[in-house]
DNA sequence: CTGAAAGCGCTTACAG
DNA sequence: CTGAAAGCGCTTACAG
């Protein structure tokens, strides 16, 4: 019968079923930034699996604090969606009891909340991960350079946090100190990258490898190291976290977690609550994709490959 | 009164209002992928226009050409939105009218309509404007690299063939020959743009620059040159299109063309026509961005600045 | 100017 | 099993 409406060019108005039911059959997706290659993929992924479920997407971009605000301090979302799927941003306690009251089922990706479906990546174990390649290659002075979580940020965030803790971690299974010049922090862009570099080469006594919490941080990064004519691996190794589709062109070494299936599973994990599913937490693993951009720190390489000699500036 | 009520927690029931006024208040757009830098800047910008202005939106991710006939097939919009953002998409005359029947008013970007408010660049001045400064730097044998558009893709539409037809005035105002082997088509990704350049470098007379439709085709095609020991820009100039925020990572000349500056336009055109003014149509300028990929070919180089020997490879 | 009533187009519980 | 009625929560045209 519907079908058969359908073919006829009917469809039922969604403003009155919504009314009569209280079902509006449609979620909204909330992202702190759009213009991202993270976050089209997440966002596409998930918005497949919705669509194939017959759901709607409402798209929510919260750029600044004042967004947020406004965001989670009104029933934005009251009758006109039935869930919500968060990415990217750790809702408070306000924040989730401002959705519960909006009578949303919630799921987060890369981020937690007790009681509510997540998707998230091992971070600490990635993070481990990543540094120990580079401790394996001989590095003895390995930079992190992290996604800054201040004020004024939303990007934050719990996983660049807990890959900054599988640093930590890594450095002391070592035996290495950590110090804080080592630890350098900015916004998760090309620009930012680049200035953390920056500010790691002028330290008294520079690194010889970093390990990036996202892939566009280390392209600029990257970019950087090739300015000051420094040739990466050759001179200083370079770990992104993402596997951002320009990682190959660029012989990025970096920890790859399947995005896309990510934004999937957030979808399906939501699916599942509306439904009347316990709320899940799935853990996604990271896998490191070697390329051109990690090798042995250039004292270790001098004793066993006879390199050419290295010019004079260095 | 609304405001009062706002702040005490409530809001008007969306469903109800609807069903009494029969306006929506969200918008949609539509676009053929979301994983790309190009639709999530310009949907983060509509996103944000839009919503200054009260408006929901709902989000259409038309990937293949089952996804796009069902969309354009069924009355999917029908109650849903007031109004519809096509990006990258060219609708159509059954299209259109589909989407005129559900009441929609309609905005295209990058597309153009009969009567329809569109915003879109000057592709073939853009194209023309290339492949001049190729040509100024004394290349003879220029190749295309464009975006494929058969059946199967969406992504072709107007501007890619627009950027081809630049690229062929420019030759023939410099009174060069159009070769086939010289114009290669590819989808759209790094992917793509290498496989096209690997054609081209088995061609018979290999060209010695290439202006490539897309920044990330563009970042294949250097990829590809890499990996066959080309030095770009000694041996080879690439110009590609976009202004990709990676463009300056991998000094790739290119054309730079206010990409949230269109996805802004796109939003309030719509919201002009909702509002019941005449649909405009806006060009918008692209600009030459010279970085590290381009540069007189070698023959040339070779007698005027005195560059040092080349491999033998070469 | 204020306030009660009709109506938007569905769904669902209920009467027949 | 079928069909008429009530009700979802607004807006708006109309009566007072």
């Amino acid at each position: 019968m519907q079908e058969a409406a359908a073919e006829l060019g009917y469809t039922a108005s969604p403003a009155a079923s919504r009314l009569a039911t209280g079902r509006t059959m449609t979620v909204a997706i909330v992202v702190p930034v759009l213009a991202k290659w993270f976050f089209g993929k997440t966002i596409g992924a998930a918005t497949q699996e919705l669509r194939n479920t017959g759901y709607d997407v409402l798209l929510y971009e919260l750029a600044t604090p004042g967004q947020r605000e406004r965001f989670f301090g009104s029933p934005r979302l009251h009758g006109r969606s039935d869930g919500v799927i968060v990415i990217a941003l750790q809702p408070g306690k306000k924040e989730l009891e401002s959705l519960a009251s909006q009578g949303q089922a919630v799921a987060l990706l890369g981020a937690e909340g007790p009681g509510i479906g997540s998707v998230s990546v091992d971070n600490v174990g990635a993070g481990r991960d990543a540094v120990r390649h580079l401790l394996n290659l001989g590095h003895e002075r390995v930079a992190f350079i992290g996604i800054r979580d201040e004020e004024g940020s939303n990007l934050g965030g719990v996983p660049p946090r807990q890959r900054l803790i599988g640093y930590r971690k890594a450095l002391v299974e070592a035996g290495l100190a950590r110090e804080g010049v080592l630890e350098q922090f900015d916004e998760n862009s090309v620009g930012g990258g680049a200035a953390a570099m920056s500010r790691l080469l002028v330290a008294a006594r520079a690194p010889t490898a970093a390990f990036v919490a996202s892939d566009e941080m280390a392209f600029g990064a990257l970019m950087v190291l090739r300015r000051a004519g420094l040739d990466v691996p050759r001179d200083f190794s370079v770990l992104g976290f993402d596997n951002h589709e320009l990682c190959e062109v660029l012989g990025l070494t970096t920890m790859d977690h399947d995005v896309a299936g990510q934004g999937q599973d957030a979808a399906r994990l939501l699916l599942d609550t509306m439904n009347g599913g316990q709320p899940r937490s799935l853990g996604r693993p990271a896998r490191l994709v070697i390329r051109e951009s990690t090798a042995p720190p250039r004292v270790l390489r001098k004793n066993s490959t006879a390199q050419p000699d290295l010019p004079a500036t260095f």
